[in-house]
DNA sequence: TGCTATTGTCATCGC
DNA sequence: GAGCGATGACAATAG
């Protein structure tokens, strides 16, 4: 018995969600307002613990979606993170209007309809398919829907009622009625389904609602239609599952597999119990409950969406597709590695959403990371300019000699080299005898001429004043490998003039030289004027030369963020237009069998002379209180009205 | 010989 | 105000 009232229940939530599908308006502000606060989060945007994000701290800008190229695990690892940034902006469930319905059918008060508002002027059949209501619900009802009868009254009390109770014979309680005064009593589908069921007797007993008075002899046909239309209506909808289901089983890219199956984290994160995540369920303990029975619709709408049971209705089957996305990426199956440890990383932070427990998910993300590729974490360590807030260890090249020797003066640096180590590499494999006897091995290791760097303290690190051998310079020019980051013919040019001008430094050691010590040169040499012009323009060139090539080396990286940009933007866009689609064909499966449904249900009733309905003339329609009620069709006098203007323009027109 | 990429240099601006 | 880095513009050169 219980079976049947639970997919009677289910019959009759599932209706109305289809019939909200088709564009009947269903007010769920005053729900989501006070008892949903996960579907709020997630329909606004990140809350703001969860924008707390520690690793934005990782990049500077776009929002962590540059690109570093010394890193591609890093930048995976911030794709995926791109990927819950993309979910975060979506905002919604794929389906809000469903999981919105579901959620206004969970929820009930034990508001009583006006009971002087018995004028029903119009053609309309109530038919008390209500399963909840609210005061404000109520109110706007009241402005155009029907009155409601005792027997309406008598089901409205079983519905705030906790446990069975016989029709008329239970009184609302007290403290139930003074919390339902605001509407925003909630009832169990436990007592949903035994409310229904009274309302079933109701209608089978002749206690109708039908509203209109001249329906009222035809109470006990619609009855029985009705009962019969519930129980086809529950075979209906299991068909429409595998209806649904059919088209969404046609996606099988991966990419959209991943993007539902975020989603399915979101829904699980907003109406999943212990069962579907048991950190959602902490957050569900942690959140003080103010209502008396917010537990067990959590639990029952989690139990049906994890358990996948097929027979349950359209939500769950929905849901079918999304989970089971969701499990290929729970069980890792498809991603190794990082991937799936990614992949999981992403779900826990989707479904942490508010917990405040960011700090969890880093080191979740960084335990995931360090278990699958231990020197990621170095590279995001040792890379300055990835660091994970460690000390910048500057461009450095574990293995080479240079390493040690030119780290710790990039250690100082406050701005952090950012450069690349494979250029001072090279020099220091090829010129350092060349150069020992002037510059020291760290002067020569941070090398201008190799470093790429964008930090320009990095690449003119000063050698100490008590290491520049003033009076103990060579005079013998740069090889040609030794000026490799000098064009050899300039610079031979600038090394000749300054030979004939019997100056006794190297470009690179005048380019090299802290200004002060520059000056010191200038001074103590007593140079002539020709000879300090000639110094300063070698010096300015050098420095402007180093300065273009870094500038060379920045477009360049611009530009490839831009490439990766774009490819990653046309990645979301194709991505996103296949999500439409799927929305589409859902929708049009949805609507072809609301379409049927509307259409067996008002074959099945009868008008005031005991005809059938006509399908075209009469229309279902769902009140905001879920409410359910026959209205004919509105022609609208466009015929009329347009051929009235017609004639008026035809008159003017001849006038 | 023309085209393109690379590199150096100058001028300028802003810090 | 000098020094310096960044950068646009131009020129020289190599392939």
């Amino acid at each position: 018995m219980q079976i049947a009232k639970k997919y009677f229940t289910e019959g009759l939530i599932q209706f109305t969600i289809l019939l909200s599908l088709i564009g009947v308006r269903v007010d769920v502000d005053s729900y989501l307002n006070g008892y949903y606060p996960p579907l709020f989060d997630v329909n606004l945007g990140p809350s703001s613990a969860y924008t707390q994000t520690p690793f934005h701290s990782l990049r500077d800008n776009l929002d962590g979606y540059s690109v570093h190229p010394k890193c591609p695990e890093l930048d995976y690892f911030f794709a995926t993170r791109r990927l819950l940034d993309e979910v975060r902006t979506l905002g919604s469930p794929r389906f809000p209007t469903q999981l919105n319905t579901w959620l206004v059918h969970q929820v009930s008060d034990s508001d009583q309809p006006d009971p002087g508002d018995s004028s029903n002027g119009n053609n309309r059949i109530d038919i008390n398919l209500e399963v909840g209501s609210t005061a404000s619900n109520a109110n706007d009802e009241g402005k155009h829907l029907q009155s409601s009868s005792q027997g309406e009254r008598q089901t409205t009390q079983h519905l705030a009622e906790q446990g069975p109770c016989t029709s008329g014979a239970c009184q609302l309680p007290e403290e139930e009625d003074d919390g339902s005064s605001g509407g925003e009593e909630r009832v169990s589908p436990s007592q949903l389904a035994h409310s229904l069921s009274l309302e079933q007797e109701d209608l089978l007993d002749g206690n109708t609602s039908l509203s209109d008075p001249a329906a009222e002899p035809h109470a006990s046909a619609v009855n029985q239609h009705w009962s019969h239309f519930l129980a086809l209506q529950i075979a209906d909808l299991d068909d429409l599952d595998s209806m649904v289901s059919e088209p969404l089983s046609d996606l099988s890219d991966p990419d959209i597999t991943g993007a539902i199956s975020q989603d399915v984290s979101l829904r699980d994160a907003v109406v999943g119990g212990p069962q579907a995540y048991g950190r959602v369920s902490q957050r569900a303990e942690a959140r003080p409950v103010t209502r008396q029975q917010p537990a067990p619709l959590l639990l029952m709408e989690s139990t049906n969406s994890s358990h996948l049971d097929s027979s349950s209705g359209m939500t769950l089957d929905l849901a079918g597709p999304f989970t089971s996305g969701y499990n290929v990426s729970r069980n890792g199956s498809s991603h190794d590695g990082m991937g799936g440890c990614l992949d999981e990383a992403v779900f826990d932070q989707i479904n942490m959403l508010g917990l405040g427990g960011m700090d969890a998910i880093d080191s979740h993300l960084l335990n995931c990371l360090e278990s699958i590729n231990p020197r990621l974490l170095e590279d995001l360590d040792s890379d300055s300019g990835l660091s994970l807030e460690s000390g910048s260890q500057g461009p450095t090249s574990p293995g080479t000699s240079v390493v040690s020797s030119s780290s710790s003066s990039y250690c100082e640096d406050d701005r952090g080299a950012t450069g690349y180590s494979s250029e001072v590499d090279s020099i220091n494999s090829k010129g350092i005898a060349d150069y020992s006897a002037v510059w020291s091995l760290e002067d020569l290791s941070d090398g201008v001429w190799h470093d790429h760097s964008y930090s320009s303290q990095a690449l003119y690190h000063q050698p100490s004043p008590t290491s520049f051998p003033h009076k103990g310079i060579k005079e013998e020019p740069l090889s040609d490998d030794e000026d490799q980051g000098l064009d050899s013919r300039e610079s031979s040019r600038d090394e000749m003039r300054a030979r004939a001008l019997r100056i006794p430094f190297t470009a690179l050691q005048i380019v090299n030289m802290p200004v002060d010590e520059f000056l010191e040169v200038l001074e103590a040499h007593g140079f002539s004027g020709e000879q300090v012009t000639l110094l300063r323009d070698i010096r300015r060139r050098g420095k402007n030369k180093l300065a273009a090539q870094n500038c060379r080396k920045r477009k360049l990286d611009a530009i490839t963020g831009l490439q990766e940009e774009v490819a990653r933007l046309q990645a979301q866009r194709n991505r996103l237009l296949r999500e439409k689609q799927l929305t589409a064909k859902t929708m049009g499966a949805v609507g072809h069998q609301i379409k049927q449904l509307s259409r067996d249900v008002l074959s099945r009733l009868r008008d005031d002379s005991g005809r059938p309905l006509h399908p075209e003339r009469y229309t279902l329609q769902c009140g905001a209180n879920g409410r359910v009620s026959v209205q004919p069709v509105r022609r609208p006098a466009v015929s009329t009205t347009a051929g009235s203007k017609t004639d008026k323009r035809k008159k003017d027109k001849k006038q």
